[in-house]
DNA sequence: CACGCTCAATACGAAGGCGTATGGTCACCA
DNA sequence: TGGTGACCATACGCCTTCGTATTGAGCGTG
């Protein structure tokens, strides 16, 4: 665009924009080099091939996967108000590497299909659990049952909202709240 | 296998399997052939070309998606049991075509680089929500946004459990147990 | 100013997928 | 027994993508 250069960063982030729009197929090298009006010489300087690229990728995702959305939360009060704005982040699909609205349910298409992407996702998936877990346990929620299904509201709400249109915070807040009132 | 000549649904399903184990991007003509021991030439003979079969995968997809899960649970007695059964069938993830464990994420993963199975899904979300407002409503819970929220937590339990191996019968028990509990 | 380094443009061969064309095999029926 | 139609095999031309090799522009530094 502006930038006349361009570094190996430049090309991670189309390749995500890339994934999120078109899906796995359209991470290809000659097709990111036409959106960022350069020509594959450019990718293979920066990357081996296009599964290194691929790996890279991921790599810069999970590096901001999780310490994203704990950044935005850790200076909340209390533990109830760090849920809530918790959900509401995760609902909103808006967590991490500005402006990826629908990034989250693009890596876990993406991971259908890729061996590697399954394996980081699942690990990542692993940490939130336990992240959760222990989140409601300090607000007086012990049962991790409650985490799992709180983690897996968001991840649907976050498919759905991609398709119609609709805003989650009602559902998600009305969950937690549900969530909430057992103590 | 078995049989000697192939049928439009022999192709049918070799295709869900492959969606459902390699992602779009193995829904190859050859690739299918090889798939079923036989050849391209039987591919082109039972459909038009490849766009045509993905259509056709969709169709048959959707035509079981609703189908297939009510006619399980309009034999219970009441709304709240069926209510149960389907929030297991679904977080479960084996609601309709036999033997399909996994199709529904899948079929999600499938929408996000295919304009066509984003539109046949929102459509089927669509109708399955409103089916579950309605017998959330005639089990005495006439907030619609529970219904997003346990139709969201399915999704995500589905996808959840394709990865880590995990049962979301014990998660999904405790959210409906819940839900009920509000009455 | 000339050299080296970074980065990109172009050209090329190999591989694989698509769709067509053409022909082959078998069942079945007159 | 000869024909007809359903079904599949094979071969081909075209296009896209991959990865490499080669060349070239621009810039900083001695």
């Amino acid at each position: 665009m502006t930038r006349e250069v361009l570094s190996r960063e430049d090309w991670l982030l189309a390749g995500l924009r890339a994934l999120a729009s078109g899906g796995p197929e359209a991470i290809k090298a000659e097709r990111l080099a036409r959106s960022l009006g350069t020509t594959k010489g450019s990718f293979y300087w920066h990357f081996k091939d296009v599964p290194a690229f691929r790996a890279a990728m991921l790599d810069h995702w999970r590096d901001r996967a999780l310490t994203g959305i704990i950044a935005e939360i850790e200076n909340e009060q209390t533990p109830t108000s760090a849920l809530r704005k918790l959900a509401q982040i995760a609902a909103r699909g808006t967590g991490n590497t500005r402006g990826d609205i629908g990034m989250e349910p693009a890596i876990r298409a993406w991971a259908r299909s890729d061996a590697l992407v399954a394996e980081t996702l699942s690990k990542v998936d692993g940490e939130r659990l336990r992240f959760l877990e222990n989140l409601l346990r300090r607000c007086g929620v012990p049962n991790p049952d409650l985490a799992r299904a709180l983690y897996a509201a968001s991840i649907g709400m976050e498919d759905l909202s991609s398709r119609d249109r609709a805003s989650n915070d009602e559902a998600i807040g009305t969950l937690v709240d549900l969530i909430l009132a057992l103590r």
